[in-house]
DNA sequence: AGCACGCCGACT
DNA sequence: GTCGGCGTGCTC
């Protein structure tokens, strides 16, 4: 008798372990490879994993070892690929096979279909082949062409080794031309015609801008597209492309950091700071970090770019572990934005009962922004007015009695959308479980029919400046009415074509869009951002006024000055208004370093969370309790390792289950990690899969997380 | 996570 | 008498 070849295969379920296999030679055709996909019955039915150890032994009964039935038409994962989902199984305390399985193209883990892909690929080949190549140049600026400063920083780039691991900081404010410096850098790496290279983007299918860029600089090479926005065919044929080496640039959002991407040489993180590359579901990875730990695996230069660096990275600079090169001249010339501040407590920046442009109702548009709305109308150029709260009103209220449309299944309020937005009607809606309602035409409590509206979103403040400005022409850009009109990018269009004249919206309208006409930005909202429980809402919010700042006065046709911003606050004297008034980005960040240092905060200490979900509150708090009390108990609360006292969440109910959270805090990574893994350990035996047996709790672990 | 097995209450 | 609640255990 033979020795039996066995495969141990990791599953997409909450398992830390794997599961062994017998591979039958002749019937799958040759032997089998660590990171080959493969099809194995489960219980009673059958998944799709990955080999991730093939040997001839197997510590399970070897007579109870079931069979291979398939493997996918594909060659395996390569070795560098699975190092990292190793690394990020493993800090991330998420199982293997959950971590693996989801990066994995849902084209690829259809077993059924296995059979067809050969022929897939082979018409996927024919139509490219017809495609003749009409690829507009947009955005293309020869290395020759470059400014002094952007000369200077790519001749420093290039100084770096491309065989060794060096993470560079390229920090240019908005508008100094970062992106024209690493794609000019990327160029030289990927003349090797083998050489892969990873472009990260913080949210693409805002910025289609930004592929058509990258195309005009390698009309040569052939560009994948990696973003949840593509469609599944598309994306497996691009994820096969990249894993195969077919394709040299890979250009995505964080889930493309996970992508095999076997000759990979070099990286870029543009906008490296931004919070979108943290995955908030499933495993909660930072795409950034992951990317780092990956080129230094790899031995490969990994390049982030920003206006505004997270903190992390630019102390990393500061310190010399980054490689730092500034970029601080504004490319075409441009002047930054003016700032202006506008006191809303001072009675001067307000309307007065008799001045004639006043508006009907109460409006958080001030007598100061309205005169530069206006002169800035005057002008012929284009204003943004930003507000983060979409609807027409946050919550509604009785007149009568202390009634406010609270959501039934969450501790949060539901907000008016009036008509158009989400449908044909008006309606409440409830932004974190979905819920929407019929507008009660009487409050539900006392029966009174004067209800009123608190506060303004999106909706409203449109509707304020269709009637303070009659003959401009206004348009409202958020995920409603970018939902409506097929995608933003219609809209996006309109402004761009000049079609409009005052733009209402949410951040979304801030993020990489390259506007010719804003002469002026305003920020309504700034304070609802400026007082949060989370310790990085200044750097967040600095960072998004930095960008927003950035997109007034772009370019100064006809010679013309800048723009600029207007920020209406109560506190004018806050240090992130203080320092975007200079446009200093360093000062903020030296400021912000000292505050987290004295607080002990990250980047100072490493953090983690411990998450918990049941029906009652009280529940989730004692599981944590419980947890905690674990730890203590087995002497593993030492060496500068903090457990907090759980807490329940800022939003404590969601869609009818109560939410509680536990933090883990320490100066010491390691240490940190040892913990965790303790953890994971007792909370896995004391569950079935992320649930607790007792109460029924689900609960989370998540490191590093970017909010508290 | 899913899913089957298994042991106790209100229904045709 | 049975349908079905969710507690418990298993998946190579």
């Amino acid at each position: 008798m033979p020795s039996p070849i066995v495969v141990q295969v990791v599953v997409d379920k909450p398992l830390a372990q794997g599961f062994d296999y017998l591979w039958d030679e002749k019937d799958l055709g040759g032997v089998p490879e660590v990171g080959t996909i493969v099809e194995v019955p489960f219980g009673r039915s059958s998944l799709v994993g990955l080999v991730i150890k093939a040997s001839a032994y197997s510590e399970y009964e070897l007579e109870k070892l079931k069979w291979v039935t398939k493997v996918a038409p594909l060659q395996p994962l390569d070795p560098a690929v699975l190092r990292l989902m190793n690394f990020a199984s493993q800090y991330y305390i998420h199982a293997l096979g959950e971590t693996i399985i989801p990066t994995i193209p849902q084209m690829w883990k259809k077993s059924e279909d296995w059979e067809k892909i050969p022929k897939k690929l082979a018409v996927n080949e024919e139509k490219k082949k017809k495609k003749t190549h009409l690829e507009l140049s947009e955005g293309f600026i020869d290395e020759k062409f470059l400014n002094e400063g952007q000369k200077l920083a790519l001749d420093k780039l290039r100084l770096c080794q491309t065989n060794e691991f060096k993470a560079i900081l390229l920090q240019g404010q908005t508008g100094s031309g970062k992106t024209a410096v690493f794609l000019n850098w990327l160029s030289g790496i990927l003349q090797d015609a083998n050489a892969q290279a990873l472009l990260l983007v913080p949210e693409i299918n805002l910025t289609p801008q930004l592929e058509r860029r990258v195309r005009a600089y390698f009309p040569d090479k052939k560009l994948v597209v990696l973003h949840s926005g593509v469609s599944e065919k598309v994306r497996g044929i691009a994820w096969y492309e990249a894993m195969t080496g077919k394709a040299q640039i890979i250009l995505g959002t964080r889930l493309a950091a996970l992508t095999p991407i076997p000759n990979l040489r070099a990286i870029v993180v543009d906008e490296e700071h931004d919070p979108s590359y943290k995955q908030q579901d499933g495993i909660r990875y930072s795409a950034r970090d992951l990317a780092i730990w990956r080129a230094h695996d790899l031995k490969i230069p990994i390049l982030l770019a920003s206006a505004t660096p997270s903190l992390e990275t630019w102390m990393a600079a500061k310190a010399g572990r980054y490689e730092y090169i500034r970029l601080d001249q504004r490319a075409q010339g441009a002047s930054l934005p003016r700032v202006h501040l506008i006191n809303t407590r001072d009675p001067q920046t307000q309307f007065s009962p008799g001045d004639s442009e006043k508006p009907r109702s109460k409006s958080l548009i001030t007598k100061t922004l309205a005169n530069a709305v206006s002169q800035n109308l005057e002008n012929k150029r284009q204003s943004l007015i930003l507000i983060n709260r979409r609807g027409y009103s946050p919550v509604l209220s009785c007149g009568a009695c202390s009634w406010l449309s609270r959501c039934e299944q969450c501790s949060s309020y539901m907000v008016l959308h009036k008509a158009g937005a989400l449908g044909r009607k008006s309606v409440l809606s409830c932004h974190h479980c979905g819920l929407v309602r019929a507008i009660p035409s009487h409050c539900p409590d006392c029966g009174n029919a004067d209800l009123k509206t608190l506060g303004q979103g999106t909706q409203k403040i449109e509707d304020s400046i269709e009637e303070m400005w009659p003959e401009a022409r206004v348009l409202r850009v958020d995920t409603d009415s970018s939902r409506k009109s097929k995608g933003a990018e219609d809209l996006f269009q309109a402004i761009h074509e000049g079609n409009v004249d005052i733009v209402v919206g949410t951040q979304m309208i801030a993020k990489g869009h390259d506007y010719q006409n804003i002469g002026l930005v305003a920020v309504l909202d700034a304070d609802s951002r400026l007082f949060s429980q989370d310790f990085r809402a200044a750097e967040r919010l600095f960072a998004q006024l930095v960008q927003v700042a950035g997109r007034a006065g772009r370019s100064n046709k006809d010679g013309e000055a800048g723009g600029a911003i207007y920020i209406e606050t109560q506190f004018p004297e806050a240090a992130v208004f203080q320092f975007l008034l200079r446009h200093d980005v360093d000062g903020f960040l030296t400021f912000t370093a000292n505050e987290r240092k004295e607080a002990g905060l990250p980047p100072f200490a490493y953090q983690a969370l411990i998450h918990a979900e049941a029906k009652v509150l009280d529940k989730a708090i004692h599981f944590l309790n419980g947890l905690k009390e674990y730890l203590k108990t087995r002497g593993h609360i030492a060496n500068g390792l903090r457990v907090y006292d759980p807490v329940p969440k800022a939003v404590m109910r969601v869609a009818g289950s109560e939410r509680a959270q536990l933090l883990v805090e320490s100066e010491d990574r390691k240490n940190l990690q040892e913990i965790l893994e303790v953890m994971d350990q007792y909370l896995r035996e004391i569950s079935q899969g992320r649930i607790s047996k007792e109460g029924r709790i689900r609960w989370l672990i998540e490191r590093d997380p970017i909010a508290i």
